[in-house]
DNA sequence: CTATTGCGTGCAACCGGTTGCATGTCAACC
DNA sequence: GGTTGACATGCAACCGGTTGCACGCAATAG
């Protein structure tokens, strides 16, 4: 009721108000066990009644525990991030975390000074597909506990989304389909997603005899896809795989542009299944699981802030391809 | 150097090492003009020796500024909110703050509870979207900076979007086009946005003379929009304007799933343009202006901070249409 | 009936800074 | 030469909680 003007009842009101003393209202709230029933019970009367609210800045100074996690990402508004960073989200807050969202913008300098402007007031970090170097990463590492989403580094707790499982999967469902020549269309050369699944890729059409090019898009982007159709197209190809879905689409509108059409033309498989069911025809893709590596993450820092055992884990989760409707019959099957 | 354990070197360890009183430590980071410049230079000295770096959460507790804001919206994931909170971050970055994110998953209580649990850590809130009541808006407005993107509340800063604008030209866009039958897909009857587009949509149709429907997609989604294909075609329309892009989409879906084409046979508008051109076709839809009103937002939070005054303002941002391969001459023109 | 145990509570120090006020020093001024 | 004032620095209280320890009281054991 009573709020006073600087938003702040503290504890000494709520302690004159309930007749005890300050630390009392402290073990209300901590360590409720400590306190008899009646006082516990009288003492969140006044608390309600005043409105008091805990002061976690307060409460963070004397203990060292914040409450708060750090989620870095490199562009919140890639299609890929937003169903990671909310699962992070939903899952900090059943334990009652806070988190701090900061946007790299695919600049490794930029993730570097994130990473030191959150470190004096979150518990741990979550760094999701970092553009940082491996020593950069091993060193914040040893400041807190951090976890990696979709990186590599050895000794580091991290979670990794196995594109290459679904990938194979695609592969394998185009030859089934007759397709015998493809084109795997890759994405940044430096990403580790990239590597991963332009190896899967490779593996995959090995095995099965087909034939294989790839034609680079180096960023992933709608405008890339569009471009990149030619040079598909010069390969003699009838269905490609893409980095991502975003360039997928791009590959599409490309060919849609030409008259080809889709799947009965030609087939187009995405990846990241970052567009759902969405488009028309819908999208043929690898899910992403990031919904489960953002929530994953989470879990696995908050057991690290408890025990503060950081042993050396790595979550691997594998994809499965998702067939909707970008692919059909290779023409003349 | 000597990094000690808890990562933790003190004011007053450089304080000794520096042979001065803690206050002076302080004020060298803190008001530098105070002390001789010889004082403030051993006291650098001495802190960059022992890798001494300021607590953000001791300042935080004694100034009341925490550098913190947060960002409260109702969906991570719903693509409209991705680009706002990227350019909520990075306007924010420029002023050295950093941002927490909050979901409140579409959820009013969940909203609160957020904004309580946010309260005791940030300077300022921003809204965005919000689905609690005025009432609690007003409170909490009462506690502390808060502004609002796309709530319309008397005597508290907002951003408001204005898609009245582009929900008119495309309605004038399809009239021009030979369409004298239309609907509008509503999306959720609390929604400002909504009331505010279809008031637009009426008004515009109503100016030209052209035949206006309801259908109601309750819940702005895919498969919502999906199932309200049967209700638009017993209208006998020719062309629908969806309450936001991913209706839009799903109403494409159900066409194609008919036979239908677009834009030959039936024309298709979406809104708030949170696919961009990645659909095959482009989907015709309204601006957003998402990234703006997130800029926004964040610096009237600022100016807000400097100086205490929390003027009333309103700033609206008009939208317009954004013409691409989803509408097409009325069938039969 | 006294000694022991244990529970509920209060006291006071502490977390790491900030800041109003007091103090000390020295140069300038009358 | 004594007074004034500006300037540099230190002291100590404060921000709002947490927590080790001591105290008082009641129940139990001896």
């Amino acid at each position: 009721m009573a709020a006073e003007r600087r938003g702040g009842v503290t504890i000494s009101q709520v302690a004159e108000a309930a007749g005890v003393a300050r630390s009392s209202v402290s073990r209300a709230y901590t360590r409720p066990h400590m306190l008899s029933p009646e006082t516990v019970e009288r003492i969140k009367m006044a608390a309600e009644r005043l409105g008091y609210v805990p002061n976690h800045t307060a409460r963070a100074l004397s203990t060292g525990r914040h409450g708060n996690v750090a989620l870095i990402v490199p562009d919140v508004a890639n299609p890929f991030f937003p169903p990671m960073i909310r699962a992070a989200q939903v899952e900090a807050d059943r334990s009652d975390f806070c988190v701090f969202l900061g946007n790299s913008d695919e600049d490794p300098e930029k993730e570097d000074k994130l990473l030191g402007r959150f470190a004096g007031q979150v518990e741990g970090i979550i760094l999701a597909s970092p553009r940082l170097s491996d020593e950069r990463i091993v060193a914040h590492a040893a400041l807190r506990p951090l976890v990696l989403i979709n990186r590599n580094v050895e000794g580091i707790p991290r979670v990794l989304i196995d594109s290459g499982t679904g990938i194979g999967e695609a592969t394998a469902h185009l030859a089934e389909l007759g397709h015998r020549n493809i084109v795997y269309v890759s994405g940044p050369s430096t990403s580790w997603s990239n590597k991963q699944r332009r190896a899967a890729v490779r593996k995959a059409a090995g095995e099965r005899g087909l034939d294989l090019s790839f034609v680079s898009a180096s960023v992933p982007s709608f405008e890339a896809g569009l471009q990149a159709v030619d040079a598909i197209l010069a390969k003699g190809a009838s269905a490609a795989i893409a980095f991502d879905d975003v360039t997928a689409q791009g590959i599409l509108a490309g060919l849609a542009a030409r008259g080809i059409g889709v799947p009965k033309d030609f087939s187009v498989v995405g990846c990241d299944d970052a567009l759902g069911p969405l488009t028309v025809p819908a999208l043929t893709t690898v899910s992403s699981r990031s919904v489960e590596a953002g929530k994953l993450a989470v879990s696995l820092l908050m057991e690290m802030l408890q025990s503060q055992a950081l042993r050396d884990a790595s979550y691997v989760l594998e994809t499965h391809l998702i067939v909707r409707g970008t692919t059909g019959r290779a023409p003349g099957q």
